[in-house]
DNA sequence: TCATATAATGACTACTGGTCATTTTGAATA
DNA sequence: TATTCAAAATGACCAGTAGTCATTATATGA
């Protein structure tokens, strides 16, 4: 079936096109301000079509999330490969996770603003299960660090390790999140930096693991 | 001029008594889904009229985290009086705002939410102001249980204070908002509860401190 | 060439935040 | 008490939104 194929490839190709063009509409203007007139005319389709790949507008925004959690986890993956004890490797994701948060600003804040937390498993979609698995494996990376740095004696025991890697990740999001939302006010009302701000977090971090 | 007195009075509690009816009908049903239409019911006036008190529906939402802050800010002066060092201080501002966050989850929720990313001096609002100005009062608080922990000994010197209390709350906050978004998939996923992770962190906070 | 299924359209609906000409209220005045 | 008039409150109205669906266009296979 040799029409079925291309028809089937078509229609994941102008899927991914709506979803680009989401992206500059949402990441231009914001997801509350941008629209699917907008996105309808940057994707040259007419707003009817859009329903027909994308239940709501939602869904296009949790499509633009997979993407993000997608390149996130590769870069870990990439930039994990050079750490030489357990320690160093968590040190690596948490600059990743910077590097990340730097490079791809957009789909950075995307995955902040989103709230999975009317988490049902029920009722959840195939599109947010998949930005869920894809936000585990991210998670599951620091994890596998942490024990294998218990295991060579870069990092101390500290219990189960993954609870340390939810507090870790926590905390690293935590501060990257006030360094993207609160660096102006913290800048004008309290001289400091963002280096300042990520030089400190950093020291803690190694008391906290050494 | 006690007329004059009386209706400046009355204004006031016209005002409050909005904010009120917005609490109700936002915390219900969320920022976003909650409506102009359903306050000015809920208020029992008519939507023009709340546009005498506030200029949008975001006005409305700071003057709620403003009473948040406010709460927030007396909570952790009444707290602190019991500690005994600047490091048990510190301590008490975490659990404090442990305590604030479960206590007035939608206060901590609206505040987590709100994006005062967009900070500009010039043309920022009396409301947003004061928002902002509470929020640093409560930074405050934990960089001056810092210098007194430094000062007594309790905690170890950790560069500049400010730097510290940033960094410090900025970690409390990353693990509350993953804590209050996504402990349903952590514990679904990872058989975590809210109290491991808790635990973890303060065990974490302690080896950067001490 | 024609019948049929699939894809795309855009007018339409219900509802939103915000506005403003009109009405109501109540204090001051005669 | 009757009259005036500024301040307060109203709700019909506006422009713009997400999402729907009857209609139209396109491509396929007979």
């Amino acid at each position: 079936m040799g029409i079925a194929e291309r028809k089937a490839r078509e229609r994941v190709h102008r899927r991914n096109a709506i979803v680009d063009a989401a992206e500059d509409v949402i990441f231009k203007h914001g997801f509350s301000v941008a629209t699917m007139a907008q996105v309808a005319k940057a994707a040259e389709l007419s707003k009817g079509t859009l329903y027909l790949y994308f239940k709501s507008k939602e869904e296009l925004y949790r499509a633009i999330i997979l993407r993000g959690f997608v390149i996130l986890k590769k870069m870990l993956r990439e930039a994990i490969k050079e750490g030489n004890s357990g320690y160093e490797k968590v040190i690596i994701v948490g600059k990743t996770y910077v590097e990340f948060s730097e490079k791809y600003p957009n789909y950075f804040t995307t995955i902040l603003d989103y709230e999975n937390d009317t988490f049902n498993l029920a009722a959840a979609e195939a599109e947010s299960l998949q930005a869920l698995e894809e936000g585990n494996a991210v998670i599951t990376i620091l994890v596998k660090a942490i024990k294998e740095g218990v295991k060579d004696g870069s990092i101390t025991e500290q219990g189960n390790p993954f609870d340390t890697a939810f507090v870790l990740w926590s905390q690293f999001t935590g501060v990257l999140q006030v360094m993207k939302r609160k660096i102006n006010i913290i800048e004008h009302y309290f001289s400091l930096t963002k280096e300042d701000l990520l030089s400190t977090h950093w020291r803690m971090i190694e008391r906290m693991l050494k």
